[in-house]
DNA sequence: CTTAACAAGTAAGATGCTTAACGGTTAAGG
DNA sequence: CCTTAACCGTTAAGCATCTTACTTGTTAAG
């Protein structure tokens, strides 16, 4: 570790070098697992990853994802399609409409964490102990320090 | 750094976990600086920099974003209309197509770089020397182990 | 009971991607 | 030479996803 003693500067050159490429990569890892075997676009992923996470109304999505009601409730309209989301009248405001999973979408989430999670896991296979704590420490700082303070 | 050990699982784990999050939250302001005052879009700021930084065909900036050369030269398209990027015959081999940023093109990248590192560096500015020494080692290792190798 | 706020859905338009086809350029082989 | 194949960039058609603006139904406040 004292080898490495960096500026702001640097580091956020570092960020900006490194990030863009990096999720790239990782991003059409999880693309391709997904469309190759379950015919789902990365982005209907995410979704059900959100559903699964506690997401569970169009308004949650959106909110967490940054996007319109409209987007979310446009990309259900394909996931209920798929018979991977169901909506559901719930509770006693009928506004709500509780989105959830169907087993089909948890198997299929189930497979495409575990495949890439295996294809991380080969990737990094070559980490020492120490290289693998500064990740993890890294990812933590970063996680603080950019993502907005949530409940 | 001591503290900090982790196995593969957990960094993988890590990884998931920060990474969509942070990259989106970066990703949003840098669409927000851009699109605000210059009125571009994020994708059309991403071409004007990496045409910058040496991709001045349409070809080598397919095969860097790795999309199709249709998209590119659509997206060329728009960037020549606004002024941003021009074309031009260079070179003994007719077919190919140098393209070039408008000094107007300069200035946009220039303030918009500017605005984005001050952001971050705000963001940052409580980190101490070892959190941005990991930080910076980190997005190193992430390079290393997930950019495919080039020339 | 009217009005305002709110959740979700619908419609129309913009953007960015893909594949397929095309025009011009270059190189290789008979 | 002249044909064939490979290649670069462009164009066209189609698809997916996002946005804004509007609509429907629900809830709460006056």
């Amino acid at each position: 570790m004292d080898i490495y003693e960096s500026s702001l500067k640097e580091t956020v050159e570092g960020l900006l070098e490194a990030l863009p490429s990096v999720w790239d990569r990782i991003r059409s890892n999880l693309r391709a697992a997904g469309t190759g075997k379950f015919g789902i676009t990365l982005e209907q992923f995410h979704v059900l990853r959100h559903i699964r996470r506690g997401y569970r109304s169009v308004g949650d999505l959106a909110a967490k994802k940054q996007i319109s009601r409209s987007a979310v409730s446009q990309a259900i309209e394909v996931l209920v399609a798929k018979g991977l989301v169901t909506r559901r009248q719930e509770g006693g405001d009928r506004r709500r409409i509780l989105l959830e999973l169907t087993s089909h979408a948890n198997e299929v989430l189930d497979a495409n964490f575990a495949e890439n999670r295996s294809w991380m896991e080969g990737r990094m296979a070559s980490l020492d102990r120490e290289d693998l704590g500064c990740v993890t420490r890294a990812m933590d700082i970063l996680k603080r320090t950019f993502t907005p303070e949530e409940s």
